[in-house]
DNA sequence: AACTATTTATAATA
DNA sequence: TTATTATAAATAGTT
């Protein structure tokens, strides 16, 4: 036989019914792995999944979605803090305390999608996002870096 | 041997270093799997995994986790609408209430990104990257353009 | 981190 | 839809 079972290509899968059947299939599979990782491994898992039908199906580890998305957001609300003020004790200190920052892979994911856009095709609306993110960022910034910053942007 | 690869018991991990060698394999298995069910079947995905060492890993299919929580949210109360009295419109409506351009969905990813990053944790080869990623961004943008990201970085 | 023996997931089929 | 089964993918234990 040439049949090629288990095999997949990895885009859009056109065919309507054949989408939904693997849909359905694979968020069982979702589910289950997220369920075991948190099982297994002690971690908070929160999975939000909408079908392309818009029906939506969650799991939570911890006793509510919502639980895990106020963790989510104290987090990374600390980030933010803990650059313009030495946070050295409460909340800051779990972030601290987390060995092998997630910031080269926050990295590459800017990379890639500014690897992806067109700036020259961005309307002023959206150059002016760009410049408040550039802004904020510049702030989070000590001088040296900054002057990293702006060397970057061809001002040296 | 007697080994026998592959067979997990569905329980918690007691070995501290087996279980951190198994949620990084589980959780890259997992992430896998949520990016390809996205991908794959246009569904909306968004996952939020913290180890137990209280580290957070995220992927969203969307822009961004907020707005996935947002339908949620929005999906949740319309449910529980539905079942006090029979609501006959609005589901539709709130599910596409949403739009944005791809653009705007980049940027506001990017804004996100920079909003959760820790420059001051950086070290030198990462903002390497970074300054990378901004000449390049800078290179494919037009003079007047140019000058609204050096107005961004506090070089006016 | 890389390797493999197994188990698990799943695409095609019935 | 559900079940089967041939393959591909994930991963537990090992090196």
């Amino acid at each position: 036989m040439t049949s090629k079972r288990g095999r997949v290509q990895l885009r859009r899968i056109e065919d309507k019914t054949s989408r939904q059947v693997r849909f359905s299939k694979r968020r069982s599979g979702l589910f289950k792995k997220a369920f075991e990782l948190a099982t297994l491994c002690d971690a908070e898992v929160a999975l939000l999944v909408f079908s392309p039908a818009g029906k939506l199906y969650e799991y939570s580890s911890s006793s509510s979605i919502e639980e895990t998305y106020t963790r989510y957001k104290q987090f990374t609300s600390v980030e933010k803090d803990a650059n313009n003020k030495n946070v050295n004790e409460g909340i800051g200190n779990i972030q601290n305390n987390c060995e092998d920052t997630p910031n080269s892979n926050i990295l590459n994911e800017i990379s890639d999608r500014c690897t992806n856009m067109n700036i020259d095709q961005m309307d002023d609306i959206e150059l002016d996002k760009l410049r408040d993110i550039l802004v904020e960022a510049s702030r989070q910034t000590e001088t040296r870096k900054v002057s990293l910053m702006e060397r970057a942007v061809g001002m040296n």
